[in-house]
DNA sequence: TGTGCTATTTATAAGGG
DNA sequence: TCCCTTATAAATAGCAC
């Protein structure tokens, strides 16, 4: 899609790298805000660039998304606990606090945008982050795909996967790792 | 993008909608493939179809990324604390949890998919269903906004919203809202 | 680093099976 | 409903400022 055809495969090169991911990733929001202007999906995507800076997109926020994502999520698991007593400790209690606090309901206009536009895009914080993710909702998933709610998306494993996707090593760092609160913009 | 140019805008013909959304959610999450692959970026997606079927993307893994998200955001709300009191209630404990319950760190193969994929496509939950959106996280993110900490993104503010991304309007259903468990595939 | 400019590659709207 | 094909619109790689 350009001069030259690239591989989808690790890019070395820390500029062209960077470059990359600020049009790529402007591209991804655009695609995302078209889906759901066609269609009123409700969609969220998060980013962390390489140099660990974070992007959201949402619609209608990217909350209110992740939330619905969370609040189904507790949902599905709470349906199946039947079978699986959440044995690991490692969910449950998250999600019955997620489930137990939703007071209101209403989508009053607390954080839209513009005037009727309902969406979010967000380009946060500027210092070099780095911190460490829970697992909490891991078994959850995990339990969900076992359990054939959830199904992987065959479409993309197969056609996506096939090309080239996995030669690329992804343990590589991006500039100052996180020490330096460094200015440089989208990435 | 085909045939013919289509204005990006809410298409109401139920079948038209259905195909569109079923050949753009692949070709986000393609195009959210490529970005992962290109860059190592961090990347979560989470839509919901008209039918309000959930679909999920993620590198290294959807959860992931969101809870690295929620952390960060429960991060960037304690060293914000001083200036606000977390007054209004509707967040902090959530957070605080969050970041209580980091016990584990490593990336061990928990949820991995392909040998070395580590990506995940997931189609999830066929039932019709209609969960409430939590606001809790909204305040936060509204603080770091406000805070500066977390910027709008300019170019897609304006160059995306000036096109004519928001002449449609939201309100609509898809075929059964929630009571049928439809097999319609995709939405 | 950010913006623009093409030449090309991609994505996809229509339509058919 | 989904897959395929084709024509066309979009996205973007490589450069130049």
């Amino acid at each position: 899609m350009g001069k030259n055809k690239i591989d989808i495969k690790k890019i070395n090169n820390k500029n062209y790298l960077k470059a990359t991911f600020s049009k790529r990733r402007k591209g991804l929001f655009r695609k995302a805000t078209d889906l759901c202007c066609l269609t009123g999906a409700t969609l969220a995507v998060i980013a962390f660039s390489p140099g660990n800076k974070p992007f959201l997109f949402g619609h209608p926020s990217a909350e209110s998304v992740i939330d619905r994502f969370l609040a189904e999520q507790a949902r599905c698991a709470s349906d199946d606990r039947k079978e699986e007593v959440l044995e690991s400790g490692s969910a449950g209690v998250e999600h019955k606090n997620l489930e137990s606090s939703r007071e209101e309901e209403k989508e009053g206009g607390q954080g839209m945008d513009e005037e009727n536009g309902n969406f979010w895009w967000e380009e946060p914080i500027d210092e070099g982050l780095e911190l460490p993710e829970l697992k909490k909702y891991k078994s959850l998933l995990e339990r969900l795909r076992e359990n054939g709610a959830i199904k992987l998306d065959e479409m993309n494993r197969r056609e996506l996967c096939t090309k080239d996707y996995f030669g690329m090593n992804w343990g590589f760092e991006v500039g100052s790792s996180s020490s330096t609160p460094s200015e440089e913009r989208d990435v």
